[in-house]
DNA sequence: CACCAGGGTGGTT
DNA sequence: AACCACCATGGT
């Protein structure tokens, strides 16, 4: 089992406080947690300064916006027609249909399943909204914590994320260290440590047993 | 030159 | 349900 409490005081002792997100302004979160799929933040956050310097950082100006200048806009972000796409469907929902305000009464479930609905939100855009933007108790699943929950159990079969979600909610329900441990795993996972195949370096495997389950959802 | 970066979607088996 | 190709720029 893993102590995933223990783990986060231990990736927190090892990194110190990653000061998540890197941005004020609501739709800037949103806007940012979809530039940034598969990119760097580096990156992302460029994408987002040519948009702020277009005034388009902001629903009502993005939903009505030429496309062609949103993907000029976010070239270097990668994958720029597809986002510059969904940017804007993002931008019109909530400009035409949903604004933050009705969002944000909703119950985080049904926020939940809100998100899922738009197209360009997956599962893992959508927990970082949820945490991020609407400071909802979320946990992010990404590649990095599959990775280190893999390494940390010594096992090759892969753990569904639902059950890693729930693992994880039962030990740190809370916003801030739930804010803290997205980005600590981001962190090591940047790390020569948390690229090896196996971890031996770092003192992360002491707080997990060998051969056992991560707790049942 | 190859490989990776704070994923998601659509199609195939 | 698991797997696959695809999306595309920028850094190392």
């Amino acid at each position: 089992v893993i102590r995933f409490g223990k783990l986060y005081d231990a990736l927190f002792a090892a990194y110190g406080p990653q000061h998540w997100w890197p941005a004020d302004d609501t739709f800037e979160i949103v806007a940012g947690a979809v530039l940034v799929q598969r990119t760097t933040w580096r990156n992302a956050e460029a994408a987002l300064a040519t948009l702020q310097s277009r005034g388009l950082l902001a629903p009502e100006a993005l939903a009505t916006a030429d496309t062609a200048v949103i993907e000029a806009c976010v070239r270097r972000a990668g994958f720029y027609r597809s986002k510059a796409r969904r940017l804007q469907g993002v931008a019109r929902f909530l400009a035409t249909r949903c604004g933050f305000d009705t969002l944000e009464k909703l119950p985080t479930a049904d926020l939940r399943h809100t998100l899922l609905a738009l197209d360009g939100i997956g599962p893992e855009t959508a927990d970082a909204i949820l945490l991020y933007a609407f400071e909802r108790p979320a946990v992010v699943v990404d590649e990095y914590l599959r990775r280190l929950v893999r390494r940390l159990l010594k096992r090759d079969a892969a753990i569904s994320d639902t059950v890693l979600r729930t693992s994880v909610a039962a030990e740190i329900d809370d916003v801030p260290r739930l804010n803290e441990l997205h980005a600590l795993v981001i962190a090591h996972g940047k790390t020569v440590c948390g690229r090896r195949p196996r971890c031996g370096e770092c003192r992360l495997s002491d707080h997990c047993r060998t051969g056992s389950k991560v707790s049942k959802a």
